[in-house]
DNA sequence: CCTGTAACTTGCGAAAGACAAGTCACAGGC
DNA sequence: GCCTGTGACTTGTCTTTCGCAAGTTACAGG
């Protein structure tokens, strides 16, 4: 029988060698958690979702300041779970555009209740500029 | 002038010495995952909204194993934050449930939507039986 | 007194994060 | 031909956090 959040005494532990790979449960939160639970994640989606930011250099730019190194890694990442997808705009030299597939836009409900949340419950939140939330 | 989401090239990197308390922007985004966004902290949210739990224990039990040391120190940044209240359930010795705070449970929309998400991205998600899911 | 249980705390090795600096390929100016 | 600059990363190093086991404190029951 397998562990997940409905059936509780279960804990079943795993390396986290083995990669991020590895579900924890079948819990749908969990699930979630494992693919986006970090402090940068998000972050990413939320650039190229509502900022239309497409390259490297963008996100680098962003208030936030994400180490290169997690940004390479968090793209590796978005790209192997096919939330976003890598597009060469030049080739010589080689460079690229990312853009979210229909999995990494879906995850914009989620990211619109964090900003209703912080409206509500973040006093300095600032709501994001109308030209931001077109088509929602 | 601030750093905010919406104004690209600002980098203000801050030491994490001082603990959670700062944040890295203005954007609503950013501002939810500097409270809750690690792998742990949601699923705890999860066992008190949906799970009915609100004993150490029980958050304990759940199938995804979370280390007491690091569970001892969510509660104490949820209780920080007023996302939980602890009351004492008994004096001797000292023992507490915990609940969440109208704050807390407003994070059910976050967590609805990556319900939902799951739902449709993740293969063997499970969805939550109904009667977790009352009063939706 | 001995065992058990709830709720934590402590210690330690491993992994992840933060930051600076370096690399690689080309483009444009002189 | 050489120098400077830019975009997109990679590498190195140090610090912080995580994951796990084990210990602690306070009482309850036998």
């Amino acid at each position: 029988m397998e562990g997940n959040c409905y059936s509780s005494p279960v804990a079943k532990r795993q390396s986290r060698k083995t990669g991020g790979g590895c579900k924890r449960s079948v819990c749908p939160i969990a699930n979630v958690l494992d693919l986006v639970g970090d402090k940068w994640t998000l972050l990413i989606v939320r650039d190229l979702l509502f900022m239309g930011k497409r390259r490297y250099r963008e996100f680098v730019e962003s208030p936030e300041g994400i180490p290169t190194n997690i940004l390479a890694d968090r793209l590796k990442r978005l790209e192997a779970g096919e939330f976003v997808t890598k597009a060469p705009y030049q080739t010589n030299p080689p460079r690229y555009t990312y853009s979210l597939t229909p999995k990494g836009a879906d995850l914009k409900s989620v990211l619109l209740a964090m900003i209703a949340w912080s409206g509500k419950h973040v006093p300095g939140a600032r709501k994001p500029p109308a030209k931001f939330m077109k088509g929602m």
